[in-house]
DNA sequence: CGCCAATTTCATTAAATCTGAAATAATCTT
DNA sequence: AAGATTATTTCAGATTTAATGAAATTGGCG
């Protein structure tokens, strides 16, 4: 079998194209006998003169032949490094990426399109659902990575803090609790209707678990949620985030400072996210850290 | 710029393939070290790590990228050489041949039949005409080679002596001529009417050049001729290959044996034919020769 | 937690490539 | 047509690049 590399073929366009060795010398800052015994080479593997005399003004006919088939090859393969390298950068590919809807609405926005001014050429595939399924789907490779909160450390996810916001109080302005002008205390909860949702499962003080646990109504849609505290059917915790800012709902402090979600990147641990993810991954934690 | 090579490639989609460099390397017939340092140096340039650990089980996204892509690279430098290759070789390609029209008809089938089982995937193309159209073809490249008769050595044209055979009368069977016993002298065709063709400027005889030159009719044409002399018009002089076989019109010989056709190869002096073109010369000669 | 096997590293050897000088071949000039 | 000139090839030595084999390191598995 032949032998023959890029290289080779290089050097023979760039002689055709120039008709002498010399010149092609110095586009190729090579010496002439170099170039040569390149393109001896290159016709012995092939078995066939390429030029019609040593001067290398004109082509035989297989001289023809081979440097159209030679500038075919080159910019073919120098077309798959090209993509290749592309990739690598983080300036092609796909990310998936799953989050939890508030991050999904408040803050993704200002990251994909700094993300998308870095790598245009980048297709993003976003999804939002609770945390137990951003995890569930870095876990099984079905997204690249994620933004959640992390109920129990994973062995096969790697978790890095983005962010921690304190819970509050969500309720009517009209509701009784609406005017106090301290942080409230968990006793303040054991006297009012409490509507438990998912993100309160993050809060682990021993008073309010038991209050979380006793609570007749637990919404996990947060519109519908909003909806029945506007109602005026109870109370409920949630984080800043989760609460839309426009609404016509209090947010209040609570005394417990403790009471925090943790908002985490998540990625596989055990194999790592493409260079697009990883170019994503430094929008998404660049963006927390400075805030 | 970086400075990936096939073999690069080639060595990193093997190893991918069998997932440890062991049995890699048995099938590249090179050490494991050796290896080692080629995909380290495949990863370096790219700047990303193709497998997961350093056992190579498992490709990083990065590296299942790559090996799509150096897949792809791959086969696609390996099919621009092959077709380089089969080019030399004269299996490919287009060979245009010209030659006239008594080659044409008689010799040239059995040529092409053998060629074409040579190299099944080349394109012929052949024409008729007269030998200076041949000559005229070859010169200024419109067909790669041609057989003819030569009536002057070109400068540019490289001959090579195929077939040389004797003009003879062409006659009705009827004509006084036809009876004649012995090969016909020069001076037998003072008396009778002669039609003149093309192929006579062959014939240096001094005599004959004086008959021929006085005579009242040329026909260039062969079919066209032969009917002047079906017609019983008068009579011709042309070589044997130019006469069909199973017509009704008398060949007889003339005595003087130096009243031959020659017929040559003829190719283009100062730039050489396709490869596949001198597969179709080495046909032609062959076919000649053997005879 | 330690063994076993695969992989990497490193120093050395081998191979391929490049250089520069001299020889050769081709074109240009007279 | 012969010498002058320029381009190309050849060759030996130098340099760069890749391959080897032994030792060190790493990762997976019991």
């Amino acid at each position: 079998m032949l032998n023959i590399k890029p290289e080779n073929l290089r050097t023979f366009v760039t002689v055709a194209d120039c008709g002498t060795l010399q010149e092609a010398s110095e586009i190729l800052g090579r010496t002439p006998s170099a170039i040569s015994m390149s393109l001896k080479q290159l016709s012995e593997q092939l078995g066939a003169e390429l030029f019609e005399t040593d001067r290398k003004a004109n082509l035989t006919p297989t001289g023809q032949f081979v440097l159209e088939e030679s500038r075919r090859a080159l910019s073919s393969f120098d077309e798959s490094l090209s993509i290749m390298q592309r990739y690598t950068q983080g300036k092609m590919g796909v990310v998936k990426v799953a989050t939890v809807p508030s991050v999904a609405s408040h803050l993704l926005p200002d990251v994909v399109s700094r993300f998308q001014k870095k790598a245009p050429n980048v297709r993003l595939e976003l999804r939002d659902t609770d945390s137990v399924m951003v995890a569930t789907a870095v876990r099984n490779g079905s997204v690249d990575c994620g933004v959640a909160s992390l109920s129990f450390a994973s062995q096969d996810l790697q978790h890095q803090l983005l962010l921690e916001e304190p819970f509050g109080l969500v309720c009517r302005p009209d509701h009784s609790l609406a005017t106090s002008k301290k942080p409230l205390t968990w006793q303040a909860l054991e006297d009012v209707t409490f509507i438990s949702n998912g993100l309160c499962e993050q809060i682990r003080d021993e008073q309010f678990v038991r209050i979380n646990s006793n609570t007749a109504i637990q919404v996990h849609n947060i519109v519908t949620l909003l909806g029945f505290i506007q109602q005026g059917m109870g109370v409920t915790l949630l984080p800043r985030l989760a609460v839309p800012d426009q609404g016509e709902l209090c947010f209040l402090p609570l005394a417990d400072k403790a009471a925090v979600r943790r908002l985490y990147f998540l990625e596989p641990k055990h194999h790592r996210i493409s260079p697009a993810g990883m170019v994503f991954k430094g929008e998404v934690v660049g963006s927390f850290i400075r805030e």
